[in-house]
DNA sequence: CCGCGAATGTAGCCGGTGACAACATGACCG
DNA sequence: CGGTCATGTTGTCACCGGCTACATTCGCGG
């Protein structure tokens, strides 16, 4: 209903607001979203936010959790893709796809990794990358694939990639030359790990 | 010379400036640095700041390039514990080195990687990370230590360097875990790339 | 169906901040 | 010794986050 001008109440500010920022974060650092500003655009009063969100930080947070989310589906999307196929291709799959989202989201991968400083981070889910690589590595192993630690190479894995995702953000590493980085550091990391690679 | 009271004129302001807020930066984050702050600490006007740093943006600038130069000393010193060694002791050395000084600098790191978002950064200087590596490597390459492409295994190395870095910042590697994850991700980049090794 | 409490939004205030301008001080050089 | 210019100061503005007091609406229980 709520015809013509604003209603009174806007009817899901929290989801509204989240999306705003997220859609700030994307082409902006994460200090300079404002609470007022979201509040402006969504054409509601300043104080509003504060309804749903005590503080900026709390908005933050959700934000990074949205943000892990949002890798996972990311690597949905990447395991569809490469159903079927060896670890290897997987394992390069999900990274080139993890590495594209960092590079296209700096600021929300930034948020996902604030150092704990201010309060508590929501840990990755299930599934991010990290965990995820982990039990697809544990996977291998119990498949007597691989002839190395699951949860060393995991950790390794995705260390690489976190690693040339600050890379590319920082601008030490060419957009055009991400996916041959990917690929790359991923099989160095799998020489000599496996019986059958 | 300026006996008691606040002589009219700091000195040094820029340099104290800098100083005070690089302490800053080592429990907290860049963002709430404040120049009024950092003013304040130092005794002197809160308008002062402005007349050695046109913008926060500036200070923040310095304080990246700051950073890069206490990377290159930091290398410098592993690389005088490691002198004589194998390329792999060194590499390991300064890896270990390089990580901690992340862990301990997180916020310092993140500026001196902030994307180029507002503005050009400073590019690393010759000797830090990136470049020494790639120079090692090379030099290794050319002594026909090494078996595969120097730019690349640099490459591959310093983002795994980052990357460990950022998960230890994120809280996601523990901090007693960390020599071990940087030796072992040094090590499995390395394998099959030198006739010596 | 109504009435009341809870949820949501508003208006206004406070202290703090970065940027700016106008002015004051004093260092340095010819 | 005098002037110029770097450096520091005071004051102001817009904005921000957080808070409180108040207004409106929703929805549930009687």
């Amino acid at each position: 209903m709520s015809s013509q001008s604003t209603p009174y109440h806007h009817g899901d500010l929290r989801s509204a607001l989240l999306e705003a920022a997220e859609d700030a974060l994307r082409s902006g650092r994460a200090q300079d979203i404002s609470l007022r500003g979201l509040a402006r655009e969504l054409g509601v009063s300043h104080a509003a936010p504060r309804r749903h969100f005590e503080d900026k930080q709390q908005l933050l947070d959700a934000l990074a959790e949205i943000g892990w989310s949002r890798v996972d589906e990311e690597l949905r999307q990447a395991d569809l893709a490469a159903v079927d196929q060896d670890l290897r291709t997987l394992l390069v799959a999900r990274g080139i796809r993890y590495v594209r989202f960092a590079i296209a989201n700096p600021a929300l991968i930034e948020l996902m990794f604030a150092y704990k400083t201010s309060g508590r981070r929501p840990p990755p889910p299930e599934g991010s990358i990290g965990p995820s690589s982990i039990d697809l590595l544990l996977a291998a192993r119990r498949r007597g694939e691989l002839a190395v630690s699951a949860n060393h190479l995991a950790r390794s894995l995705w260390a690489q990639l976190q690693g040339l995702a600050a890379l590319a953000i920082g601008g030490f590493i060419a957009d055009e030359d991400l996916d041959a980085a990917v690929t790359e550091g991923i099989d160095r990391l799998l020489v000599n790990t496996s019986q059958a690679y």
